[in-house]
DNA sequence: TTATCTATCTATAAATC
DNA sequence: TGATTTATAGATAGATA
């Protein structure tokens, strides 16, 4: 839509060209996102989830989307939290009894295959790479840009699968709204 | 930075113009999530917060942020998960309790204030509003466009508080990952 | 490949209706 | 107050290094 040539949105096919137009374009869009957040002082949060469903990018300052109890105002919205709030907690401590049985089982040796890589878990480079290029001027005090995270393999601390990271980067596995 | 004058990226004071600019640059980011999303086959979700922490707009198809503990490998983050699950429990049961005795206590005449008005849920007007412009032919179909939700105030049912709409919009009163 | 270039297309600020 | 117009800044597709 921009560029030599107009372009149909369509699914690119060419792996190659697919991703390159990714990488383009999710740099604008970021750009895009914190413009829009400075200008109206407005909380904008863009979430991008991987192929795996882990979601890798979004925006900087974020604890955690979670219900605010304390703003919902009729029973049958907290009943309804409630109830997928046990839901969810059933589902993480059966996975917890799994996850102890399978190591238990097999000690130490094959569980390497099961952890995820540093590349599973980021990998979407440059993510939010405000200052390390024109945009260094004004946006690199702003509460939009999280400390780099490049080339911090050894303090990602993937191998113990930690929810949050050094720089307030979420690192759940999220369900995908998508697909 | 786009248009007759080259503007810098700081808040807008002037309350209309910030209304104005707001208006067009969400329907721009909305749009190139859109993009993103159908060229490169990804999932982008384009969440904004309203100034009352609610969260009021989203990409469509999404049913909840939630931790997908099928998919984490430690005890680590099960356990950080599982902690995080049982404090959000325990303010859900505990907001109910204060609810249900606030009600008993003033029976049916004074809660209407507490009650949230549909600007308080939907109070960014034409949200994905593809459909009702120029971009009608190509994007009217696809699943970033849920179907339109101007003109459905009978049917939302905010009296009850419900958490998901008719059209799969969440109304969750979220925490706001900023501020 | 990964980065840079640049012609061209899109988004939008300001003006106008 | 909101919709439309238009000139210009910005984003980016394809090319190139």
């Amino acid at each position: 839509m921009m560029g030599r040539a107009k372009i149909e949105i369509k699914r690119i096919e060419n792996k190659t060209n697919r991703g390159v137009t990714y990488s383009k374009r999710r740099k604008g869009l970021i750009k895009k996102a914190y413009e829009l957040s400075v200008l109206c002082d407005t909380d904008v949060a863009l979430l991008m989830f991987s192929p795996t469903g882990r979601l890798t990018s979004f925006s900087p300052k974020q604890s955690m989307y979670e219900p605010d109890p304390g703003k919902m105002t009729s029973m049958e919205e907290l009943e309804a939290c409630e109830k997928q709030l046990e839901t969810l907690l059933i589902s993480v401590v059966k996975r917890k009894m799994s996850l102890s049985s399978k190591v238990k089982a097999t000690e130490e040796e094959s569980n390497e295959a099961d952890l995820l890589s540093y590349d599973d878990v980021f990998n979407q480079p440059q993510i939010f790479d405000y200052g390390t290029t024109s945009e260094r001027n004004n946006v690199s005090t702003s509460t939009m840009v999280p400390p780099d995270i490049k080339g911090s393999k050894s303090n990602m601390n993937v191998e113990k699968g930690q929810a949050i990271n050094d720089n307030n980067i979420l690192s759940w596995p999220y369900m995908s709204p998508f697909k």
